[in-house]
DNA sequence: GTGGTCTAGACCACC
DNA sequence: GTGGTCTAGACCACG
């Protein structure tokens, strides 16, 4: 059966589309909302549910497919591979780690020490999770 | 007079040129190496000394005054506005501390735990600057 | 739907062509001929449309969107804030009082009464628009 | 004998410096502060005095000079010229007529009427002047 | 010498 | 198609 999916879309955070779109698909495997034979929606369904050009959910499809996360059944559609859970496990904490090493070199290149990073880090996690 | 800065600009990191001249400027400021009523290097000189288009340096610059944190003293220069220490402080502060709320969100989203995210991070600071 | 606007550029009155365009639009906006929501023309129709570069018209726009007057929707185009209206008439009012003022004041400092000022005001009205 | 004068110079509100040097004497001179066969002060002097560049008090002289309100006095320095008081009323007038001309045309190139420009200078000229 | 503006044209990512 | 960035080079006003 189809995956029902509630995504949310932003088009003016900087974040490319086809890139949140990916990115909650992986979420949404990793989690177990969306497991390994499921099909997702079809592009035009998706793209009519989330508003947004076919172009950029078909982007999104070809790139995890390219990832082995999904795959085409000839006729049907596209289903999530087996073994797409753990992949999705690893890329989704791959991808914090970039997005954390990219922070860590910015804050740096600002002439802040390690441990200023850190306080500022704690502090962050504190005030949105007291 | 005018200060001597080390600026290190990287042009295949997404960031562009012109958001990391101004933004290291701004930690300069932050930072002391540069004070109220100095004079940054000339657009001219700047571009030479980080190999780039001085209209790059231009637009870096532009935005500090949109800002006010530079101002231009005409015919002679671009100086340090008056006050722009503390400004540049919080301004700093303040982006860093974004970049890490926004790292932090997507970890948790990723349902990663608190603990589990600041492992990573210093994992990461190790990596890069053992 | 994109506007239809009307403009005219005066490249030798030292006034920037960016911030004639700019102004334009806020104008347009601020008396209703651009809603928010519309899209303003595409910055490469834009400098067609007035016979300048299309770096240009995009200083103009870049502009507006760092007050907020307008916001780029990712590979569609620019389109007018919502609460932009409010926004450009107080700043259209506000930039021309800044100008009325310091008209009246260096008239002041030559001496001139405030009748006399008026009544150059009107003959200058009457000059160009008889 | 050589006129004591009273000048300020701002040097980051647009109006070049030169001109704020010119007009400031052009006014002086109407006004009666320094009169028809006074000495001004030397190139050298005045730019001491006003902490500025003697290229920029020359470069205000000269256009004086062209305008007949300066003359040089062989020998001895520049002086006004004889004649110079009319001149001098009738080109601040003049001066001020421009400014107000330009805007005007600013103010309608924002769609204001007439009406709606007029009042806010009366609105401007009571603010300052109640 | 300085900054500011403008043009021309290239390349990129995104939709 | 869209905007964004960057380069290269010209011209101008100012001090």
């Amino acid at each position: 059966m189809t995956a029902q999916l509630f995504f949310d879309i932003n088009t003016s955070n900087g974040v490319p589309v086809y890139e949140q779109v990916a990115r909650q698909i992986v979420s949404a495997i990793a989690s177990g909302g969306l497991n390994a034979g499921q099909m997702v929606p079809s592009v035009r369904e998706m793209a009519k549910e989330l508003a947004i050009n076919p172009n950029t959910v078909s982007r999104a499809y070809r790139q995890l497919q390219d990832n082995g996360v999904l795959e085409t059944v000839r006729g049907s559609g596209i289903a999530v591979s087996s073994g797409a859970k753990a992949k999705c496990k690893s890329m989704r904490s791959q991808a914090i780690g970039q997005r954390i090493a990219h922070v860590i070199v910015e804050a740096r290149q600002s002439q802040l020490s390690d441990d200023e990073i850190l306080k500022m880090i704690q502090s962050e996690m504190r005030k949105k999770h007291p």
